[in-house]
DNA sequence: GCGACAG
DNA sequence: ATCTTGTCGC
């Protein structure tokens, strides 16, 4: 398993992470449809932390998106760069996960990340960031509304309403099971909202979580036990 | 100023 | 994110 340390140049202050946001957001690209939904690969990351040890593992697993089989995974252990911020949620999991989507055999085709693209307060948030740096497309599921509004949408399975900063929609609550609480889609890199929410449901057949991230969270916690019990106990 | 706040 | 067992329900 690849170890990965805090990159050099990394941003070391909330002020330097914000600019580094300015200064990456010109790069997403939004004008592009995506890969087909329910075609193709699609990978899932995902990361867990022991904050005691300062220790992080990312996880990258590839799903057919038509059988949702395993494909390919892949796993990366690195030391915490950056303190959780509201909105800076990338510059804590980036590292890692590029190492573990570098490490995987095969290509990932459409990249699901576990939190937000577009609906951040700066429009950039971490599925937007990881598809500036790698190129791949993108999309943000989050299980959380995080500052945004929105309407609760129909009861059924499919039904979406407009996430909203103010009157901007910045990406949609989609229930992907019946009267169970909606997700939070926002498009990262490379693909349409209606693509991004498209795909959603297509990795969600069985549960509330799309199936990429489901099984990208296993893996990055299994992952992190491993490196835990292998330095012993209590912290060293 | 205070509270809220993806993971 | 993480701390954490059993339990109610389909």
């Amino acid at each position: 398993m690849t170890t990965v340390r805090t990159p050099a140049g990394w941003p070391a202050t909330e002020e330097q992470a914000r600019a580094v946001q300015d200064d990456l957001r010109g790069g997403v690209v939004l004008d592009e449809t995506g890969p087909l939904p329910g075609s193709g690969r699609v990978t899932g990351v995902d990361v867990a932390y022991d904050d005691e040890r300062g220790v992080v593992a990312a996880a990258a697993v590839v799903l057919d998106a038509v059988t949702l089989d395993v494909v390919a995974e892949a796993t990366a252990v690195g030391e915490v760069s950056f303190p959780y911020v509201p909105g800076l949620l990338a510059f804590r999991e980036i590292p890692t996960v590029l190492a573990a989507l570098d490490a995987l055999s095969c290509a990932p085709g459409l990249v699901v990340c576990d939190g937000y693209g577009l609906a951040h307060p700066r429009r950039f948030g971490l599925a937007s960031h990881l598809g500036v740096l790698t190129g791949l497309p993108t999309i943000g599921v989050a299980k959380n509304p995080f500052t945004f509004t929105y309407d609760d949408p129909g009861p059924a399975r499919g039904s979406a309403s407009p996430l909203l900063a103010g009157t901007e929609e910045v990406g949609r609550a989609l229930r992907t099971r019946d009267g169970v609480k909606p997700v939070f889609v926002s498009v990262g890199h490379r693909v349409s909202l209606d693509n991004a929410c498209a795909h959603t449901l297509a990795l969600t057949p069985g549960y509330r979580v799309p199936e990429t991230t489901r099984r990208a969270d296993s893996l990055c916690r299994r992952a992190l036990a491993e490196v835990t019990l292998q330095e012993g106990g209590p912290i060293v």
